[in-house]
DNA sequence: TTTCGACATGTAGACTACCGACAGCTAGAT
DNA sequence: ATCTAGCTGTCGGTAGTCTACATGTCGAAA
């Protein structure tokens, strides 16, 4: 019934993600949900079942790069950073980003 | 393969059509894609199989209201215009978009 | 007077990306 | 021994968009 709320701006969650890494560097998927939960102060919270695909699919367009470790808390994980492909992404999704809300701005000051 | 480059960004199809019809008042469907083709700058490029579905379940939540007449070129149409839960569900919409800016605003300039 | 382009409305099917709900496994604490 | 938090994943459903098609009308040009 009620509408759907999503807590991601849809398609936002790659650059989220991209940016996540650039910003942090190397990193695992259940840190990089609990830091864009953390920056996003509490009110956002992020699903694996978004998290974890979205990786995979990251993955397989070369844009991150998946590696075994241990965590800090001694938990064998997948540690993921960017490649270079991945910054070249992560510049052109900031850009279409801002051209998108460029438009809807445009669109919500517009009055004659 | 090439990554889908949506031009309206996803989601927001709603609060262009709402803020449209509240700016210009009584439009047919054909006009208001126009419209927001026009203010976009001619860049995007609004499908049919966008619009009307879309204009349909606008009337079916109850956000507008729909009545067949005339239009400029002498043609019948279906006129479109707000209703008073469209103007309240507009400025839902503005405001959850704002709140989605917002946040990945946060996230892009983040850099500790 | 046919015919063509712009105007206008719609539907079907595919696709993307997200979410909720599971399932399962491990380390360390109780 | 059991439990909790950390951690990775999958499945199925859903929303919203797009492409492509179908249908029809008006007015102007040929």
């Amino acid at each position: 019934m009620s509408k759907q709320q999503s807590e991601v701006p849809y398609g936002t969650l790659d650059l989220l993600i991209l940016k996540t890494l650039e910003t942090m560097g190397t990193m695992h998927g259940y840190a990089i949900a609990r830091r864009i939960e953390q920056v996003s102060g509490e009110t956002l919270q992020l699903s694996q079942g978004s998290v974890y695909p979205a990786l995979i699919r990251l993955e397989q367009e070369g844009w991150i790069r998946e590696e075994w470790g241990i965590s800090e808390t001694n938990r064998k994980v997948k540690f993921y950073s960017l490649t270079r492909t991945g910054r070249k992404q992560l510049l052109a999704e900031v850009a279409s980003w801002e051209k998108a809300t460029a438009l809807v701005a445009r669109f919500l000051e517009a009055s004659r």
